[in-house]
DNA sequence: AATATTTATCGTAATATTGCAATGAATAAA
DNA sequence: TTTATTCATTGCAATATTACGATAAATATT
């Protein structure tokens, strides 16, 4: 079926595998770093450093901006694309909670 | 096509992705979290939480066992899961490094 | 041995994701 | 206004994922 029944989970299990599924390819892996370690970053760019085709770049940004990751600003013919670090900061928070699970926990078999 | 491109990213691009996937479903995460919660659980245990079939749990938790997150161990007719901590630390560590870029960086536009 | 219980695997259908060529839209430059 | 340049969108093909019924495999119980 290829459809995720997000009815029977909760909204924090949904928003988590929200995120993590943005996380799950490596083109936007390497996006998001390129974005942090440039710090604003047009699209012809990140066509250039990661070798994918510029529509395949568009789509995998549009992905990350709709779900709050990035903001895209015009700047004449181009668009600088950079990290919105709020939204970036509420995601870390929702993940780390997820991820410091361990903390509280113990081995078992 | 549905085929990353694995061979043009760092490897370590391409683990944050596959760890990532793996939270990319509700049901791996409501797995994850119901069995750090227990601290050990069989598979029947899951089914019953969770309100998925036999067979779609049992090749979620096929995957996660995959990338060593977890760990069964036969116990009579039933399978016992718990966490795989040391194997999960890693992984933290892993998503940490990538989730924490932001603390050197500031927004731009 | 026969039966029940539990989990894994197989097969299959439905949907999602990835990637790109072609093309459109918008602005800049000539 | 014509021509570049840059990015978004459309359309499509290939592959991946999700879900589950049917069934196999393994152990426990009788």
């Amino acid at each position: 079926m290829g459809l995720a029944k997000t009815e029977m989970f909760t909204d924090q299990q949904n928003e988590i595998a929200l995120f993590a599924k943005a996380f799950g390819h490596p083109a936007r892996v390497a996006i998001l770093q390129h974005l942090f370690k440039i710090n604003s970053c047009v699209c012809g760019d990140l066509v250039n450093q990661i070798g994918l085709a510029q529509p395949t770049i568009s789509q995998h940004l549009k992905e990350l901006k709709h779900l709050g990751l990035i903001k895209g600003n015009v700047e004449g013919t181009s668009v600088c694309y950079c990290i919105d670090t709020k939204n970036w900061s509420t995601m870390k928070n929702v993940m780390l909670a997820f991820l410091d699970q361990d903390i509280q926990n113990t081995d078992c078999c």
